[in-house]
DNA sequence: CATGATGGAGAGTGGCACTATCCGATGTCA
DNA sequence: TGACATCGGATAGTGCCACTCTCCATCATG
């Protein structure tokens, strides 16, 4: 397929294509000649994957490269998968010191984790920021919020535990990671308005 | 308290503190006379929403005069509560027609809500946008992923309770909608990560 | 009275994700 | 074969947005 049904396939302009190729994240399709090249249904997945993470998940076009970079890596262990998920869409908020409040609550949970990584300075930066514009936020509900995300995580890693092999676990994670916040984000909205009318 | 003052106290240039002013995002201090004007507590609350509006929650500038429009509303009933907040940050991912998976899902789960609204067009949208993207999301996870949506929702609808007066429920429902996403994000991905030591 | 902050308005900046233009080479159709 | 559209490649320009800066007359303060 050429550049110009890669366009129409994806709903995407070609002058758009041409920006992606320009930037390395989408790969050059097979050249027939000096002035054609030929695309194939991996370049419509890709430039789907690109649109998603722009558009839904926000990532930028640095994020996709870094999410793409991801991809074609050789993976290593099972067990640096999310530390490399992680990295590919990395913390907002700056690197604020942790807070006690948030120390307190991952050790309350039970949970172990890096005590002053990325993350643990994103909640301290988001709490933090949301109490400071007036939200009256109990250090309960957030308890309560922590058992929920831990849900979500269980089914975050399930997820991998599914994949077949190396390269299947890379994309679960990474694409999990960055794509599914917006998914989550308007289940909350629709669960919002399933209980608010049941109340 | 002068600008400059509540430039420090709130970390924030006093030229955007400006630029807040003539977006009417920021109400005008007591003029004491033509060249000067007094700021006071009710000015560093609202300047830290509104960078937490902006910087966490990712609003822009017309996302947050909403929000702004919406705590100085007269609120309505309790019932509208979530409707308004939710209309103040509205739905991203288009209007798409909305899918019959997401209709089962919702369907399945013995939720009522508006079959056509904007949370289920966005719905549609991130999810198919996830899977075309290369990503393997059975809709058997989709509804684990809807269960613990469900609690988020049952404590943010529990914070309302809480509330005093109008005035305050509608902050917390407004604030709670769009400030809590980025601290929900942050706990996903600390929660990831001890699931993951655990395994 | 000298100095410097202030309010107010307009214009400028930088980053980002495209988007358009140009070019020479090359398919393609009549 | 010749007219014409399309292609890859490179450069430059666009639109948006959240600031950020400049300017200036006015005023507060030491």
């Amino acid at each position: 397929m050429r550049i110009s049904q890669l366009a129409e396939r994806t709903d995407v302009p070609v002058h758009t294509l041409k920006y992606y190729l320009r930037e390395g994240l989408l790969m050059p399709g097979v050249a027939t000649s000096r002035t054609r090249a030929e695309y194939d249904e991996d370049h419509v997945r890709r430039v789907h994957l690109l649109r998603a993470l722009v558009e839904h998940a926000g990532v930028g076009i640095d994020g996709a490269r870094r999410v793409v970079a991801a991809l074609e890596d050789p993976p290593g262990t099972r067990a640096e998968l999310l530390g490399v998920a992680q990295r590919t869409v990395p913390a907002t908020g700056g690197d604020a010191e942790v807070s006690d409040e948030v120390r307190e609550l991952v050790a309350d949970l039970g949970w172990t984790v890096e005590p002053d990584g990325p993350w643990m300075r994103s909640l301290t930066a988001t709490v933090g920021a949301a109490r400071a514009a007036g939200l009256h936020l109990e250090h309960r509900r957030l308890v309560e919020y922590a058992h929920a995300a831990r849900d979500v995580a269980e089914v975050d890693l399930d997820l991998t535990e599914d994949a077949e092999d190396a390269a299947a676990a890379v994309r679960t994670v990474v694409l999990g990671t960055a794509l599914l916040d917006p998914v989550l984000i308007a289940l909350r909205r629709v669960a919002q308005e399933a209980v608010s009318r049941e109340r």
